[in-house]
DNA sequence: ACCTATTGATAACC
DNA sequence: TGGTTATCAATAGGT
């Protein structure tokens, strides 16, 4: 209200921010900005995105959208894989992408297999059943389930990568 | 240059462009803006980040900075992935499994980092101790460890033979 | 592809 | 991390 104490918005260089608090706040706003406009690219144009950010603390921030798993199928679609246009494709190459997509599959399956099947979480649940109210245990087996399901996902999603970035190469 | 010919920029409903052009157009536009969102995170910010987006009309566009095959190893812990000696060809198939296998380790490294972890770990060991002799159970969440293993091994037998694949290319 | 009025994102500060 | 404001940046609509 009195004057210009508040300075407002500055332009900034385009290079790293060398102030450690400036940075970590700028990471911050900008990690939702970049989801939020990947947000608005869904909505606005009907598009599936996937955002994955590895934060230099190590941490990982990801966006995907309707969901992982449709991220994931969509690299996996038979149209991503142009094998009409590819009579240059020799044939063990050809092979060995209808092979990856079998072994895809398959592991999808064990996926379902591993974290769907019933028989282990009824474990889980009858385990924490019998070990009666163990607050802080149950909370990591939680944990445990959680970090199972992640690295499952994890590895889904970087086969997804690995797949694109063949598929790119063609 | 007349008067308001130019209406300039219009706020929108965060909903589907029904228009086809218009959708298309801001496809176009939107998809430039997240890039480029990506892009200025990454370095004023030194964040790692990878950007998949699917096209309704199929098409896949890309952004991984510094490069997908960072991304990939990211997503896996680090050194993962290690495939800057380029064997011939013809020595492939070798190399392929002596590599591979070398990758399995690795996996197998991860693997008990992450679900061997110590507080999970002590988590399950501290409940079976509180559950008593619960045999069964026990056996049932070692079967979850080792198809979690397995599943792991198997993305990443994939992940070799797309980046088999790739090499293949180059 | 280019233009520009306007909305939207965000750097600096709390 | 969350809120405010001045300012800069992105973009809807049009050509």
């Amino acid at each position: 209200m009195e004057r210009n104490l508040k300075r407002g918005r500055q332009r900034i260089e385009m290079k790293r921010i060398e102030i450690d608090d400036h940075r970590y706040a700028s990471f911050s706003k900008r990690k939702v900005g970049v989801f939020k406009k990947a947000s608005e690219l869904c909505t606005e144009c009907k598009a599936d995105v996937g955002v994955i950010i590895f934060s230099p603390a190590e941490k990982t921030h990801t966006f995907f959208s309707p969901n992982i798993d449709k991220i994931v199928s969509s690299c996996f679609g038979k149209n991503q894989i142009p094998n009409d246009t590819q009579p240059l494709i020799e044939e063990h190459e050809k092979a060995r992408a209808d092979n990856l997509n079998q072994q895809l599959d398959e592991v999808e399956i064990q996926t379902d297999i591993q974290v769907g099947k019933a028989k282990q979480m009824n474990a889980v649940s009858t385990m924490k059943d019998e070990c009666g109210s163990l607050g802080v245990l149950e909370e990591e087996l939680d944990s445990m389930e959680k970090n199972v399901r992640l690295k499952l996902k994890m590895a889904n999603f970087i086969v997804q990568l690995a797949n694109h970035s063949k598929m790119l190469k063609n």
